[in-house]
DNA sequence: ATCCGATGTCAAT
DNA sequence: TTGACCTCGGATC
């Protein structure tokens, strides 16, 4: 599920569903027994997401305070948050972190991070983040600072957090398909004009996933291909040019997508549309 | 029943 | 660059 859009939208639905409220908290499965026990009685004050990142505000008085605990939660390559109404069942499988309000209950599975925080380690990790494109103060410059002046190749660092935040696996495959760009070509070549065309789709097409759940990125294509294949949604929900279509026919041109391991992912890309 | 991969990241080598 | 880690579900035997 996640990639920064994931993120971005679970910060908005905890908000909507538990923002102002009293939650209570446990750890069925047990490994974050003390956080769950922190929280449980707090109110939730604030969701933030930056990147991947997720945070929410727990207070304990009657408004917020900067030595509020935050909690802190890094879905990594499959947690996942299962959300549902009143009344919560009964835990089934290893669930680190269950939150049960008055109007919804959501349960937390297999996260890299599920910690109690503070507001200073909070603002450390925004300070290690790049320029989020779901995020208002995202500066996109400070993206292209670290990627004109680099030698690597641009498809490894799309995956950088540091250099930007939020963008994965799928998000990179698609956007270096949608601009044309060779993943190999290193990141000083890119050109300020495709960055400058790259940033805002970036933020569009996240903006899309943020309020669909999915990543969509091929909207209007009028292809003989395009037009007569059916419609084809991959496991992760939604239609794409490139992403897990490798050996399979580029929806522009028909060339076999390729694909490599590149920043220990696997990365699609068409080389006949992308130089 | 078992293997393997998955929208991720970190530490160790 | 590799392995470890977190967990689940789909493919394979």
């Amino acid at each position: 599920m996640p990639e920064g859009h994931t993120i971005h939208r679970l910060a908005r639905e905890h908000k909507r569903l538990f923002g102002g409220r009293i939650v209570a908290a446990d750890s069925p499965q047990g490994r974050f027994a003390e956080g769950a026990a922190l929280i449980t009685g707090s109110r939730l004050t604030a969701t933030d997401a930056h990147g991947k990142h997720l945070f929410h505000r727990y207070s304990r008085g009657p408004r917020a305070t900067l030595g509020d605990p935050w909690l802190h939660v890094h879905l990594g390559l499959y947690g996942e948050f299962r959300t549902g109404r009143p009344p919560a069942p009964a835990p089934v499988g290893a669930v680190r972190l269950r939150l049960i309000g008055e109007r919804a209950w959501t349960e937390l599975r297999g996260p890299t991070a599920c910690e109690i925080v503070t507001a200073a380690d909070k603002a450390a990790i925004h300070a290690r983040l790049g320029p989020d494109p779901l995020r208002a103060d995202a500066d996109p410059e400070r993206a292209w600072k670290r990627i004109s002046a680099s030698r690597t190749e641009i498809g490894r660092l799309l995956m950088d957090q540091e250099v930007l935040a939020g963008v994965g696996n799928v998000y990179r495959a698609e956007v270096l398909f949608r601009h044309g760009v060779d993943p190999h070509r290193p990141g000083r070549d890119l050109g300020h004009e495709t960055w400058l065309a790259m940033w805002p789709d970036l933020v569009a097409l996240m903006t899309e996933g943020v309020r669909t759940g999915r990543i969509d990125t091929v909207h209007d294509l009028h292809t003989p291909e395009a037009m007569n294949r059916p419609p084809r949604v991959d496991d992760h929900g939604g239609e794409v040019y490139v992403y897990r279509r490798s050996a399979m026919p580029c929806l522009v041109c028909e060339t076999p997508v390729s694909t490599e391991v590149v920043a220990g992912r696997n990365l699609f890309w068409c080389s006949a549309c992308q130089s």
